[in-house]
DNA sequence: AACTATTTATAAGA
DNA sequence: TTCTTATAAATAGTT
């Protein structure tokens, strides 16, 4: 139809080709709406053109979605979706079962009651076994997690200890020095009754007052000191 | 086209319509297959007609999948399947994570080294104190599961003791009434022998031959016997 | 995009 | 359904 009679095989001028698809799209457009009105039928049509644009029709009142929901239906599931959803499902399942065995393997290693009805002794035995050896494992961690804090813990007490050390001389030094420098510490007779007493007093007396001496405070560290609630053994 | 022209509108004789659709459809596939060809068109065509029957077109070498899917990836996926499809990798996602949880805490129970350098001080201490607890109960388990076998065992012992001494009773008396009856036993002195040996022996006579005398076998039975090798205790 | 000669599709009838 | 055929519609090539 058209001033030649034309040849169905591809056009090779894009130009032509492109102009061609324009009016025959249209035309399948419109006889498929055609279509549509004349027969009630319900008519999905998607095209891409070589440039990937798309263009679709769809009868008045339906969606594409519904169409191809319909199409699946019909085809009675030979489609790579169902397949994909199944093997999904399957997944699903193995992954639901997998999830159920270690559960169990829990529920043994815990020990509860329904759980070990259907064990033979011999698996009771191996099991006892594991869990004194895993117990062994947790105990060596727990001893190298103690000892680790407590090698730290020694060290700081040391490293204070030396600091304090150092403080306590170069305070006796001042003090001698220039006696004023205690009354500076205005209202506080303390001071002034430790220094007389000498190191083991001014020792405790570093302690407690540090802070008017700028000195680091330790204790305000992220990690929590050492707690002699955790070192109860089991 | 035709004899006369039509309006676009529903064709209400069933018969016409249904040549009509007929007619067009084949229009329309045509249509659409020169299309595929002329301008080398992606082109998928679904109907429905009025009664459900369906029909498709598909350019060569495509499959309505692949179009569809295509059509789903250029409308933006706001689409059923692929919220679907999303809903069920989050599942899957979440189950392989609950997995790897549970397998985490299986290690941690098993004392695995590596998954134990994240562990607390605390938390070491807590799991071995369920650990413990565990033991507890798994003993507990394994020694009601013996006792069980123990005494099923004593109660075997006993009653075959009983039917020993009921049996060798039996056969002291045939004995005494019927001497002949040893001597049936041909090319065998023992039997002699043991009778007149008297009873200690007679008891062991009897386990050895109690095959001639048809006593039921119970070692033959199902359940295993009790072995000794099931009772060491760690 | 519009025109138009021609081909193609198809409505109605058989 | 399918075939026929008069006629409507689509469109190839042109402007």
């Amino acid at each position: 139809m058209g001033r030649g009679k034309i040849e169905i095989k591809l056009i090779e001028n894009p130009t032509n080709r492109q102009v061609t698809y324009s009016k025959r799209r249209n035309g399948i457009f419109k006889k498929a709406h055609e279509l549509s009105v004349l027969c009630d039928a319900k008519v999905s049509l998607i095209m891409f053109s070589k440039n990937n644009k798309m263009h679709e029709y769809i009868s008045p009142g339906l969606t594409t979605k519904r169409i191809i929901d319909q199409y699946q239906k019909t085809l009675g599931d030979i489609d790579l979706w169902r397949s994909h959803y199944e093997k999904m499902l399957e997944n699903l399942k193995k992954l639901i079962d997998i999830n159920n065995k270690l559960r169990r393997q829990i529920r043994h290693r815990i020990g509860e009651g329904l759980d070990m009805d259907d064990m033979s002794f011999q698996q009771l035995r191996t099991l006892e076994e594991d869990l004194v050896s895993s117990i062994g494992k947790i105990r060596e961690r727990k001893f190298h997690v103690i000892k680790t804090r407590t090698d730290t813990c020694r060290k700081k007490v040391k490293s204070l200890e030396q600091m304090n050390r150092d403080l306590l001389f170069e305070l006796k030094e001042k003090c001698a020095i220039h006696p004023q420098f205690i009354l500076h510490d205005e209202g506080d007779e303390e001071s002034a009754v430790a220094l007389a007493n000498g190191a083991s007093t001014l020792y405790a007396f570093c302690h407690q007052h540090h802070s008017h001496l700028n000195l680091p405070s330790h204790h305000s560290h992220g990690e929590e000191p050492f707690k002699t609630d955790d070192l109860r053994l089991a």
